[in-house]
DNA sequence: TGCGATTATGTCGTGCACGATGCAAATGTA
DNA sequence: TACATTTGCATCGTGCACGACATAATCGCA
């Protein structure tokens, strides 16, 4: 291959990664606005609607977040009375988060938005096996590059 | 399908993208580190580097970044050494950015990264062919979103 | 030619991300 | 039981993203 091939924009893959993200947190947004959600609040919810009553760091664990972004983030969302924020009797450390009837009552309006989504990201190129196919591969990378991370935690023992 | 399917995180495809976009920008750190290079500076240098001299803009249409994330961004890399910004004599409104040697002989130090990056994420489940797909998908979805993005600002005209 | 619309850049405010660091509660162990 | 270590949460500083808005230069057209 060339030399110069390697570093051209078009032939990166982390580029339109990097990209894709941001557009689709952008498509996103017009049906986050009238619930006055930003999408990692969003995706906050995903967790707690699946399972009330997580700790902060469950949540991260889940969105692969450290405390240090979720902590504010789900403060925010505490003052927006999305949900209550509760010291654990048991382990004074952690904090549990539970959904308020304003949280709760946001999966109703949710629900249709990924189908919605979805649908507008389909044509006669992208079907929905090239979708499912892509998650695979995101799900694989995910599992290495989050791996990676705490491996590198591990080494540094 | 169940109705709260659509909302389980495990079914999302955006939350992967987002994580993914995450990851991928975490795992080049290391190498940009060395350069004192943020994820989307080594972008800015990755357009520079094909094309020198452009203005702002230009660098905005590829990179799909407006002028206030890119203008602060565009700043702090001419303060760091790797660029500089000329106001246009033709077009006062107009800003060509040029590298600087420095900025340029970076190339040289970055043209292993992406090579060395994709050598991570290929395993026995995801082959260059996936990856090739992948990079197809979400072009396409470039496309997609980014001209949803344009018709919306003409019809609001 | 005059003047309203458009264009290119930039500032400001808000909300993530995330590395570095702090602190208190819980845990492990000599 | 002391005390070092770990764990969970949080704050702070920096750098994106991006909507809203400002400003000056250019363009379009009556």
């Amino acid at each position: 291959m060339e030399e110069n091939e390697n570093l051209k924009l078009e032939n990166q893959i982390c580029f339109p990664l990097y990209s894709v993200s941001r557009l689709i947190t952008r498509a996103y947004k017009p049906y986050l606005d009238t619930m006055g959600l930003t999408y990692p609040q969003y995706l906050v919810l995903l967790v707690l609607w699946e399972k009330d009553e997580q700790t902060v760091n469950q949540i991260g664990k889940k969105l692969l977040l450290n405390t240090n972004t979720l902590s504010p983030l789900i403060q925010r969302m505490q003052k927006n009375g999305l949900l209550l924020r509760t010291r654990s009797s048991e382990d004074e450390r952690t904090v549990k988060v539970n959904l308020t009837r304003k949280g709760l009552d946001y999966k109703e309006q949710a629900r249709n938005i990924p189908k919605d989504l979805l649908g507008k990201l389909l044509n006669e190129d992208v079907q929905v096996t090239d979708v499912m196919l892509l998650k695979k591969t995101l799900d694989s990378w995910i599992e290495i590059l989050n791996n990676e991370k705490e491996m590198n935690i591990n080494s540094e023992k």
